[in-house]
DNA sequence: TTGACATGACACTAAATGGTGTCGTATGAT
DNA sequence: ATCATACGACACCATTTAGTGTCATGTCAA
């Protein structure tokens, strides 16, 4: 769980669960900062959906934005991911030993 | 996206995304299979509750059953969070140069 | 200053989600 | 044979979600 700016809890494998959203992180990777109808051409939906979607990003501490005249450019922060790594890599051990792990399945049934 | 034996798709990253189901792989981590009425009993919620989020899991391929007696025994199968895995290992770069990064951030404006 | 542009905020809607309780059925125990 | 157990299927409900359109505001340009 991150806790950010705005006191709103959001939980960074919630906000990693959508397609769109992972789409505009992978967007921001690759520029510094980008502003939101730069990052809208990208997808079938309007405007509206895709700035609430870079709001649930920013509530899990994903992005960050800042005002830069008319514009609000937003930038990627990685950081909050590292948690999701984290628990990734403690499943890791089920498919390195997937090998060992058939042997000691044989001879039971199979669904 | 993964295909499971009965056609339904599901997203691997949605069906990790509720801390419920996340801590069912997590209890099927520690024991080699188990029935319903054991995992149950580590929620606060009901038996059918439990049993739909063993659906949505087995419907992204992450647990797999098998019929015993009157039980349903439930098993990790841990391959589709290879895909989580190799997701977030291209993020991994961000928090890896973090301190390049801030170099270059300096001097530009924050929110 | 007038107008076009970029955005946030808001109200709204359809669909999905996460939970409940109940019922039917297959299994195991007495 | 009877009865309790373990489960799936189903109907149901409240809430959240992902999208829409519209409006108000601030900013850049002519």
């Amino acid at each position: 769980m991150v806790l950010n700016e705005k006191g709103v809890e959001r939980d960074v494998y919630d906000a990693v669960a959508d397609s769109s959203r992972r789409k505009l992180l992978r967007l921001l990777a690759d520029e510094d900062e980008l502003p939101l109808y730069d990052l809208t051409v990208h997808f079938n939906m309007g405007r509206t959906a895709v700035s609430k979607h870079l709001a649930i990003l920013k509530e899990a501490g994903l992005v960050t934005s800042r005002k830069a005249g008319r514009e609000t450019r937003y930038r990627l922060n990685a950081d909050p991911l590292k948690e999701i790594k984290d628990w990734v890599t403690f499943y890791e051990k089920f498919w390195i030993d997937r090998v060992d792990r058939l042997k000691n399945l044989l001879g039971e049934d199979n669904e």
